[in-house]
RNA sequence: GGGUCUGUAGCUCAGCUGGUUAGAGCAUUGUGUUGAUAACGCAAGGGUCGUUGGUUCGAGUCCAACCAGACCCA
């Protein structure tokens, strides 16, 4: 008895179904890495169209997380889809070295007595061994680049080329110098950053004081009344540092609050509503001593108790808008300040009236520049005021507090003092309260239209021109301009650029840290001007630079660069901001190797890089050359857990993705980035996690599936014109090719999720749940080297070269895998092909409407076997043989696929009839077990079987396949 | 509090310019197969489209408010 299982063409692949990716990966990538895959791609795609995604440096500190993972996979994702598209897409890593964090770390393991260059060459070790950390997870993602020569901000040519790049801004003439407060350590004598303040409760005199209002007519008409002539009407402020009196420069109220015009029995005040409202609003207005009617008599309020008002009315009210510009006498100090409205005004303690010192706070500063009001700071780095202040001149800050109490009571402006415990900043060093203060910092300006400082201005003036650049645009009309001509992934990336450009003040680059690219400036001591020469200076600081790095500023004697000039002249100790560092690599790298060209195609980070890094490279490239440093900007989401909640350790909700790499593997990871919509905010669970690996599993197989039918199939010696193939493979061949156009045209649109669903559902669907299962049928039984089964082959080769390609983006681990089984070659990639071309097919359309309706009745079909098979009248699908009724239209169309309808209803028996009162729509299905006997090797019931006494449980179609010229197939 | 977003089956996503009983894959349940077998096929159940109002002959799709969440500011 002949063993006629061993006739059939079953699959064969050394693919195995387990892909044990967390253990095969890494030997994947040890394999790549000495096979030197990055450059081999990058030599099979010399010549062809570039296309630049330039990388976000992440900060060298700290283990990758979830985040930087999502960031990462996105962009190989993308430059991997480009390389196929037919582009050479060089990516060249980078890492942002400089910076505050990185010295907190370096604090912390060494202590805080180290001399600063020391220090600085322990940061740049901290920050070279933090990179190689995340280095190695970034390549274990998969993800593809050139990992052996990265860019670092802290490289020394790159140091250098920051430094070159501030000179161009500062040549262009948008540099400016200014003053702002900063916190300031009395005992360290310097500016801390926001990480190194803690607060902690300190007690501080509390005090209520009125400034006198000096244009009484204007105020009455604010509030709708006249005031008697020899009332003085005080504007209350309260504060708790009564030593930035002596700043004083303006009173801030709400524009939206409600102000009161309060007559006590002491005097007349203004003061937010809030505070002496009992919710019965102002009384009535017929005398200036109020009566007896008028006078609260349910209680005073508490606001004026503290002044020792005994009775009081409310006068008149009015927004705080309406007091806009009112002058006041300033309480001891022969200056006039206004009211000026602000949204940084709270009800939540004093009055509803804001001192404001635009030299010592935050607000009080940018609210002050809103109105030009001076930043004047009289406080020296020493904590005293300078010798020449009135009133507390050489005065300690905490000293000045009585001095301007004592003043204030005696002229009779304090209304109230007390003690009160408050929570207050404080330096992590000395623990000793710090104060507000402001320095003189550098600035890039929004507003000014820039003119170049190196140019001959008298000369210009002289020819009566000016010569502005960029068109005469500030920058933030600049940016604007740059951000109109950007686009943008997800669209509404636009509106947000735009609403934070609209809205920033000038940007701050100056910052008093050690391990950061200094600003390598000579300023002159008397005048405060930088060095005429300064252009040409910084080009030999910035050769120093590139030659020894940032020390080389900081170990620079002056002399040897100016000589004589030197004494006249303070050298800068002053640091950029390691936004700046960033935002300019679009000078320092893109323009600096040969394998890269700016503007970028595209900057890829998370929607938190708006502020960030998005718009440092877009200012910065604003300044330097006009127009942004990119063509595209495409942002993505943050990662949250399973019920939409911000990831954090206190609350135990972190998936690492060193987790996910090391148990289910770097392709689960990157097909779960790729399945989620990054436009929002990107969820992921371990149920999340369970369904991805369940759709990676669906791939996998198909692709096994695909590998082991074709195992002995030889295109160069198999391969049949289209048109000779059965018509079912012409419609997986066209299935394929929408897939691919579909797909190609996702990845050009950066619609990853997309391309994630269709894969999956046209393994499913089209493939699993449609062609394969009735292919199976043909590949095993029909003769191996049949035309029948050469056809299906055909198709099957093509849509597995497709599929790879298309895949390998997103599953590269699997895809290389798939190549190399499919290549036979280990040293080939995927990533050094185009995207497959497909043959051509003529009559897509129609064939599709054909098959579409033979699905439809298939399913019909499989919708009736199932109720006979719970009736238990069959099992298998084949034990049926089945009628198919339709209309006569639909029957003209199917009629000549004949007895071939039971291959594709994986039935023994099938036919079509017609039944002339059906519509196109519907089809009648009836079926029944077949009583035939079945055929050991096919397992179709036929009737034929034992006609044959040689081959006596064999169908006459196996007999063929077997022994005589075999079946002939015409459609499946 | 402000700016920019998100909210459709247990999970991930479709649903174009408003128009028939809201779709797919995965999961679940049942079942077949044992020649893709820790795989594959078939079938079934499952949704007040965040909530509430409004515009409209008609809204998941337009408008408003609210709720929840994210990022960036204050």
């Amino acid at each position: 008895m002949t063993d006629y299982k061993a006739t059939l063409n079953l699959p064969d692949t050394p693919f195995p179904m387990r892909g044990d990716l967390a253990k095969r990966e890494p030997q994947m990538l040890a394999r790549w890495q000495a096979q030197q895959r990055y450059q081999k791609i990058r030599a099979a795609k010399q010549g062809k169209p570039k296309f630049i995604l330039h990388d976000g440096p992440p900060y060298a500190n700290g283990d990758i997380h979830i985040g930087h993972a999502v960031n990462k996979i996105l962009k190989d994702i993308i430059v991997k889809s480009k390389t196929l598209a037919g582009f050479d897409a060089p990516y060249v890593p980078g890492w942002d070295c400089h910076g505050l964090p990185i010295e907190l770390q370096v604090e912390k393991k060494h202590g805080k007595a180290i001399p600063p260059a020391q220090f600085r060459a322990l940061c740049r070790a901290y920050a070279a061994e933090q990179i190689e950390r995340q280095k190695k997870d970034f390549i274990r993602l998969g993800v593809l680049g050139d990992w052996d020569h990265p860019y670092l901000t802290m490289d020394f040519k790159t140091e250098a080329d920051i430094m070159r790049a501030l000179g161009s801004i500062y040549e262009r003439g948008y540099l400016y110098q200014g003053y702002k407060p900063v916190n300031w350590c009395l005992d360290c004598q310097s500016a801390l950053a926001e990480a190194e303040v803690e607060y902690e409760d300190k007690v501080s005199p509390a005090i209520d004081v009125g400034f006198e209002v000096r244009d009484k007519e204007a105020l009455g008409k604010a509030f709708g009344v006249s005031l008697p002539g020899d009332a003085k009407v005080y504007a209350v402020i309260w504060t708790t540092t009564p030593w930035t009196l002596p700043a004083n420069q303006a009173v801030s109220v709400h524009p939206e609050f409600d102000y009161a015009l309060v007559r006590t029995d002491q005097h007349w005040l203004v003061v937010a509503n809030h505070f002496v409202a009992h919710g019965g609003g102002p009384t009535s207005m017929s005398s200036w001593e109020p009566t007896k009617e008028e006078v609260y008599q349910l209680e005073m309020p508490e606001l004026l108790k503290r002044y020792g008002a005994k009775t009081f009315a409310v006068k008149g009210m009015c927004k705080g808008k309406q007091l806009e510009l009112l002058p006041l006498q300033h309480p001891f100090y022969e200056r006039i300040v206004p009211i000026i409205c602000g949204d940084h005004v709270t009800l939540e303690a004093g009055t509803g009236l804001v001192h404001t010192a635009p030299a010592h706070g935050l607000d009080d500063y940018f609210v002050g520049q809103k109105y030009d009001l001076p930043t004047d700071n009289p406080v020296g780095d020493d904590g005293k005021f300078i010798a020449n202040t009135p009133l507390v001149g050489g005065l300690f800050v905490w000293k000045a507090n009585d001095v301007v109490i004592d003043a204030l009571q005696a002229s009779g402006h304090l209304l109230h003092m007390e003690k009160v415990q408050h929570s207050y900043p404080h330096c992590w060093r000395h623990k000793t309260p710090i104060i507000f203060r402001s320095t003189p910092q550098w600035f890039i300006g929004m507003d000014n239209v820039a003119y170049p400082v190196v140019a001959d201005v008298e000369k210009l003036v002289r020819e009566g021109r000016s010569r502005s650049i960029h068109d005469g645009l500030s920058l933030r009309d600049l940016a604007n301009r740059a951000v109109e001509a950007t686009q943008f992934f997800p669209s509404w990336g636009r509106a947000r650029l735009e609403a934070m450009i609209r809205t920033r003040p000038d940007w701050c680059v100056s910052r008093q840290r050690s391990w950061g690219v200094p600003m390598p400036f000579f300023v002159h001591k008397e005048t405060n001007q930088l060095h005429p020469r300064t252009p040409e200076l910084l080009e030999q600081v910035a050769m120093l630079v590139e030659r020894d790095g940032i020390e080389a500023w900081f170990s620079l004697n002056s002399v040897d660069l100016l000589g004589a000039e030197a004494e006249h002249y303070k050298k800068l100790s002053d640091t950029l901001d390691v936004w700046f560092d960033s935002g300019v690599t679009h000078a320092s790298v893109l323009q600096r190797r040969a394998e890269l060209h700016t503007p970028a195609d595209l900057y890829l980070e998370g929607s938190d890089q708006h502020r960030g890094w998005f718009q440092s490279s877009l200012l910065t490239g604003c300044a330097i050359n006009g127009h942004a440093p990119f063509k595209a900007l495409l942002t993505h989401g943050f990662v949250v857990d399973g019920s939409g909640h911000k990831m954090s350790k206190s609350k135990g909700n972190v998936i690492a993705p060193q987790k996910i790499f090391d148990t289910l593997g770097a392709d689960i990871l990157r097909l779960w980035v790729a399945s989620t919509d990054y436009s929002g905010e990107m969820t992921i669970s371990d149920e999340i996690l369970k369904r991805v690996v369940e759709s990676y599993r669906r791939i996998r197989n198909t692709l096994r599936f695909l590998l082991a039918n074709t195992a002995d199939y030889d295109p160069a010696r198999h391969a049949l014109p289209v048109g000779q193939w059965l018509e079912i493979d012409r419609y997986a061949l066209a299935m394929t090719q929408k897939l691919q156009d579909e797909v190609k045209q996702d990845y050009e649109r950066y619609e990853l999720h997309l391309i994630a669903q269709r894969l999956q559902t046209f393994c499913s669907e089209d493939l699993g749940g449609f062609y394969l299962d009735i292919l199976k049928d043909r590949l095993y039984t029909a003769g191996t080297d049949s035309a029948a089964r050469r056809s299906a082959q055909n198709a099957l080769h093509h849509i597995t070269h497709s599929l790879v390609r298309l895949m390998a983006p997103i599953l590269s681990f699997t895809a290389e895998e798939v190549w190399e089984v499919l290549s036979g070659k280990e040293d080939d990639s995927v990533f050094a092909s185009d995207w497959y071309e497909l043959p051509l097919l003529g009559n897509r359309v129609e064939i599709f409407t054909r098959w579409q309706k033979l699905r439809e009745i298939r399913a019909t079909v499989q919708r009736f076997l199932e109720t006979i098979r719970m009736e238990g009248k069959i099992g298998s699908s084949l034990q049926a043989e089945v009628e198919v009724g339709v209309d006569g239209i639909t029957y003209d169309a199917l009629k000549d696929i004949g007895d071939e309808l039971r291959f594709i209803l994986v039935t023994s028996q099938a036919n079509f009839y017609t039944i002339a009162e059906l519509d196109s729509s519907s089809s009648a299905v009836s079926a029944v077990a077949s009583q035939r006997q079945k055929c050991e090797r096919c397992w179709h019931y036929r009737a034929d079987i034992g006609a044959d006494v040689q081959h006596a449980t064999l169908c006459g179609r196996c007999i063929s396949n077997l022994y005589g010229t075999g079946e002939a197939r015409r459609y499946a």
